[in-house]
DNA sequence: AGCACGCCGACT
DNA sequence: GTCGGCGTGCTC
């Protein structure tokens, strides 16, 4: 028997099949991993395929040295998604076969957690039994009694039956001692009452239509607190029932502990995490559980689509707009992507939630692609705290100069006065910023592409991101002719600074991604927070989702042009998702809550929509302009990424894959809307120079041309330069 | 990736 | 004369 390999090297010179033999007494299946001679040594490997025959020279074929694991660990599903990832996103076969698997699996680094257990032996009647235990030792025939039932460890058993029963029955044979790994269970002191709430009429209609329509991908729209988690439980238990498992996905910054907890009291031990707040061991035992199928639900963040369970009837994507979906590093891929391929492969329906939709999802959802499912909104906008905009160009020509507005400053007194807790909240997206005029809001932005540029300070010039064109950094207002431009960014310090001397005595917490490395300091923040030991909490976005501060009556948002203007054609998108998150951290009770909003452009219709938490208003108005400058979800965008060492290298490696790329372009005019080859924005990390290809396609032809595109990569890579592809990418660096 | 094979400069 | 530089080719 032939075994077509993939060799546990992350590198696209080795990334192909390898052939080996199977030499007799050795079971080796698809989806097992191999212990294989590779060169003149030792990898580990994956067997994705057997065969009878191979193109290789049969006699010169080695011979598998060992199966790794006594379980099958790839399922024939996620061979299959494998072969899917690397046709859609140019990705290396090893990189997927390393996502479907916990790393502390490789490098045989996994150290099980095993008992002695106790199970009937095989090959005994009832009568052989009989004969063999003495009828007036009553506790052996009751252990065996038992064991008819099932193993049990050996530590239980002895604990009822004592030593002596268990070794009696052991010496004649009838019962046996086994190894069997026990499963770490993460959580497992939560309470466990089932707390079944009733669903309400729209919820009901709600899963029926995500269950029973004819549609694979359902989108369900409604605002926070509309009972979004209620249809998802609702959903997957009824799943359950069906004998088939569900995988439900939240953000990874949220860990959501609340969403976890309601899990877990709902369905107890059915239910595996996986989730970076995992250790190693934790999270390997997780992945057992469920490939054993003891576990039939996966509650996690992002990597967790890629769980290891069978029949899958269900996924659920929450928040699915968030950014942490899709990967922006290593194996970049869209998780919604892989659980709709999922989901076909299973005939399982996939629902993608939020009260802030994507506008690609809306835009499918209104084109009868998605089901939509909407839960109404809540009776009144009552609860939502009303959003002011404060005009900061206004304040400057007032004379303020400062970061907080005079009404922003006046209500931070009065929360302070009044004993409740405020959240500032900065925007801080990557390390780049834009140049602004302080006095009538004017952003430089590309001539041709009509999106902000970037600053950089590096070489103090404004870059398009989307193109390439470099500007001089402005020393004047174009349109005002005033020298007061803003490039620079509020760091969490100097707002803590300026606090402390407005309100001295009052605690102030401060929260960002520089200081908050670890995941306990971040939870210990939080924690303090809710405990009322500071009334004022900064932060950036990591403070905006999740968790709820029943005292927290005045949200500020001290530069919400951040995001407006960052160089991003989502930036819009991205601007009211956050307005409307951040909004919900302000009057979660009974308490009316604030959220003051300071921009340099108060009449931006992303602020006009946000204000009045008008998402469909904004969609109209977002996804018009999306197909009018050809942006997507009307367009696709592809970037090719090369790396390497040596400059002259990637360069010409760059230079060639454009040439072709070019070529194919002008026999395929129609198809394209953008190509150029050019340095990255971030040209140079950690020693590797970085050049891209840009190219912006027709949607309809998005699939034809990106498999042109890899196929021109495939020709043209060379040692020493690493390729990557992106699609529609969050960010250029 | 990692290693072997292979062809040109300064050294015990 | 050799030791060793890293360019190129290969790994079933």
């Amino acid at each position: 028997m032939i075994c077509k390999v993939i060799v546990d090297i992350s590198n696209s010179e080795v990334d192909r099949i390898f052939d080996y033999s199977v030499e007799d007494g050795l079971e080796i299946s698809k989806g097992d991993r191999v212990l294989v001679p590779f060169g003149n040594k030792k990898l580990e490997g994956f067997c994705i395929d057997t065969a009878e025959k191979s193109d290789y020279d049969v006699s010169k074929l080695k011979p598998v040295i060992a199966k790794l694991d006594d379980f099958s660990c790839i399922s024939e599903e996620m061979l299959a998604l494998m072969r899917f990832m690397k046709e859609k996103f140019y990705l290396r076969y090893i990189d997927c076969l390393r996502l479907f698997i916990p790393g502390q699996m490789r490098g045989g680094r996994v150290r099980e957690l095993k008992r002695l257990y106790l199970r009937l032996a095989d090959g005994f009647t009832d009568e052989e039994r009989q004969k063999l235990i003495p009828s007036r030792a009553r506790r052996q025939l009751e252990l065996v009694e038992k064991l008819k039932e099932g193993g049990e460890y050996l530590s239980v058993v002895t604990e009822e039956f004592g030593a002596s029963t268990v070794n009696a029955l052991v010496d004649k044979g009838i019962v046996e001692k086994t190894d069997k790994p026990v499963y770490r269970k993460p959580y497992d002191s939560l309470d466990c009452d089932a707390n079944k709430v009733k669903l309400t009429a729209s919820q009901q209609n709600a899963v029926d239509k995500i269950l029973n329509g004819e549609k694979t991908v359902s989108l369900l729209y409604g605002v926070t607190g509309s009972g979004k988690t209620e249809v998802y439980m609702n959903a997957i238990d009824r799943v359950l029932k069906q004998g088939k498992t569900a995988i439900m996905l939240v953000p990874e910054i949220s860990l959501t502990p609340q969403m976890l907890r309601n899990f877990r009291a709902r369905f107890s031990s059915g239910v595996a995490m996986l989730h970076s707040g995992l250790s190693q061991g934790e999270r390997y035992d997780e992945w057992r559980r469920l490939l054993s199928g003891e576990a039939k639900i996966v509650v996690g963040a992002r990597s967790a689509i890629f769980a290891p369970l069978k029949n899958v009837g269900l996924i659920v994507i929450d928040e699915e707009h968030d950014a942490s979906y899709v990967s922006e590093s290593n194996p970049r891929y869209n998780t919604c992507d892989i659980a709709r391929f999922r989901a076909e492969y299973n005939g399982a329906k996939l629902v993608l939630g939020s009260a802030t939709p994507s506008i690609e999802s809306f835009l499918l959802a209104r084109r009868g692609e998605y089901a939509l499912v909407s839960l109404p909104e809540r009776i009144s906008r009552h609860g939502m705290p009303r959003i002011e905009i404060e005009n900061m160009s206004q304040e400057l020509i007032c004379g303020n100069n400062s970061i907080f507005s005079r009404r922003l400053e006046a209500e931070l007194r009065k929360t302070v006065e009044n004993g409740n807790q405020a959240i500032l909240f900065l925007n801080r997206r990557g390390h780049s910023s834009f140049a602004m005029c302080k006095k009538c809001g004017y952003i430089a932005k590309c001539e041709d592409c009509d999106v902000t540029l970037t600053y950089h300070s590096v070489d103090n010039m404004l870059k398009c991101h989307y193109c390439g064109k470099r500007y001089k950094m402005l020393t004047q207002c174009p349109d005002c002719g005033s020298k007061e431009i803003k490039y620079g960014k509020i760091g969490t310090q100097r707002v803590v600074q300026e606090l402390e001397k407005m309100f001295p005595g009052v605690g102030i917490l401060r929260m960002d991604n520089e200081t908050t490395t670890k995941k306990s300091a971040y939870l210990d923040i939080l924690g303090a927070f809710k405990a009322k030991e500071a009334q004022i909490l900064v932060g950036t976005q990591m403070i905006a989702k999740g968790h709820d501060f029943p005292d927290v009556t005045l949200v500020g948002i001290l530069d919400a042009d951040m995001s407006l203007y960052f160089s991003d054609y989502r930036s819009a998108e991205r601007t009211f998702q956050l307005v409307t998150q951040v909004a919900g951290r302000a009057g979660r009770s009974d308490k009316e809550g604030l959220v003051i909003l300071q921009t340099y452009s108060p009449s931006h219709y992303v602020y006009r929509y946000a204000k009045n938490y008008d998402y469909l208003g904004f969609f109209e108005k977002e996804n018009n302009s999306r197909e009018v400058t050809g942006f997507p979800p009307y367009s696709t965008i592809l970037r090719v990424l090369m790396t390497g060492e040596d400059d002259e290298t990637v360069k010409n490696c760059a230079r060639n894959m454009f040439v072709d790329i070019r070529a194919y372009e002008l026999e395929n005019k129609n198809e394209f809307l953008f190509l150029q080859a050019m340095r990255s924005p971030v040209a140079r990390i950690e020693r590797n120079y970085r050049y891209q290809i840009l190219m912006r396609i027709k949607r309809e032809y998005e699939e034809e041309v990106t498999r042109e595109v890899y196929r021109i990569i495939e020709q043209n890579k060379t040692r020493g330069v690493s390729v990557f592809a992106q699609i529609n990418p969050q960010s250029m660096s």
